[in-house]
DNA sequence: CGCTAATCTAGAACAAGTTTCAGACTTGAT
DNA sequence: ATCAAGTCTGAAACTTGTTCTAGATTAGCG
């Protein structure tokens, strides 16, 4: 198992392609660029599906995703950004589905830990999967962080939705920060089998009971 | 950056070494064998001290330390094993140096948030030494869980103590639980420069009223 | 259509984690 | 003191992430 040989890594590139999806900022790919960069996030779903973080191996994506491997490391500079742009999409395809039925629960502490609970059972069905996206998640280092960010907003954006709020206060956010910690946290110890599903099922019931002392008495 | 060439690998060692320290459980290791260890260790802690992670090469470490690469690897069966082991004995550092001052606050919440800003800025101290540490922690795989449990565990006990509870019940231990993964994933936000350290000092302060909700009325 | 810059490809090369191996050294028990 | 089993060493080999290079292709433009 090499390691992480970056130190002086994942620096000066000419002009990279990534970061778009969510924000088209650069230039405008083209139809085959987009597609090609489809065929790799799909070609990283499906190899992680199989065996998890150690499968995605970069030159097994390149291949089967029909791209150089110069060109793989291109649209994504390393296998980090590669799994968290994939659970980006992920992400995405989640928030809609959940968009459709939305939580029935009474109190907003219900809703959240419904949803939360929801997103978990989907990540069960593939937990290869989930166990590259989340290693890769708390493993990304500096380099990566405005991927990792746009990935933290969408998950608090599927918790406010939850909840139900448009214009949190600043405590509600701290709260749904603390959910989110408790979040990736609780996937890491099942994945790493130190924690059962039912664990992770009382952890998030737990935390969500912060909500309920953010807006007690507030309306709403 | 080599990537994780595990897949085949950590598994049919003859008798490994490892996992004492806490657990003399195999063989008890004599003088010289203690005395490689805590050279390993220290070399461990002194490489990421200066570049967290990724200064932590194992043929340095080896060299360092002055034993040769299959003799690490025979005590720590890989880099993340081997963090893992130096957080373990840092954490018994700490948890001795907690011990001696306990924290003065009134509600159990507020002792709990001290200790951890406590634990908190020591590692500020050390940010690298903390990257390595914080990061082979959420990384292990389920081959490092007896070992990232242990450090679960004494994380645990660090927190109990700061509540003064000999007999948590089941829901307090939920908390604890809930604080422990708001306290990794904070760290590894602060690490990663997602969130400043005023951030995380919040995350804490907000986690930690949920002990309130465990025994607000009960005793004590 | 013809040109130039940017992009892509195939493949070699490099770095660091991990494994393997033959031989020297220790340890523990006889 | 002597021998077998277990350790340690030094060095090479292997794996997989990452970088680099030279030559094809493609895209956009006049």
């Amino acid at each position: 198992m090499p390691a992480e040989a970056k130190v002086s890594a994942k620096v000066n590139k000419p002009a990279k392609v990534d970061a778009r999806a969510t924000a088209p900022g650069s230039p405008p790919l083209t139809e085959r660029q987009e597609a090609r960069r489809r065929r790799i996030l799909h070609a990283s779903a499906q190899l992680a599906s199989r065996g998890g973080f150690d499968a995605v191996q970069m030159r097994e994506v390149a291949e089967s995703s029909q791209v150089a491997l110069g060109t793989l490391y291109r649209y994504f500079p390393s296998k980090i950004h590669l799994l968290v742009a994939t659970m980006q999409d992920q992400l995405e395809h989640m928030h809609g589905t959940l968009r459709k039925k939305p939580p029935q629960g009474e109190r907003a502490a219900e809703r959240v830990a419904e949803t939360l609970m929801r997103a978990f059972r989907a990540l069960q069905r593939e937990p290869h999967l989930a166990d590259a996206m989340v290693r890769a998640l708390t493993f990304a280092d500096r380099s990566v962080s405005p991927e990792v960010d746009q990935v933290s907003r969408q998950t608090t954006a599927i918790i406010l939705d939850a909840m139900g709020l448009e214009h949190p206060t600043p405590e509600q956010l701290s709260a749904v920060r603390v959910i989110e910690h408790t979040w990736h946290s609780a996937l890491i110890t099942w994945l790493s089998g130190r924690a059962s599903i039912a664990q992770v099922k009382i952890d998030i019931e737990t935390v969500c009971r912060l909500i309920d002392l953010t807006a007690p008495d507030a309306h709403e």
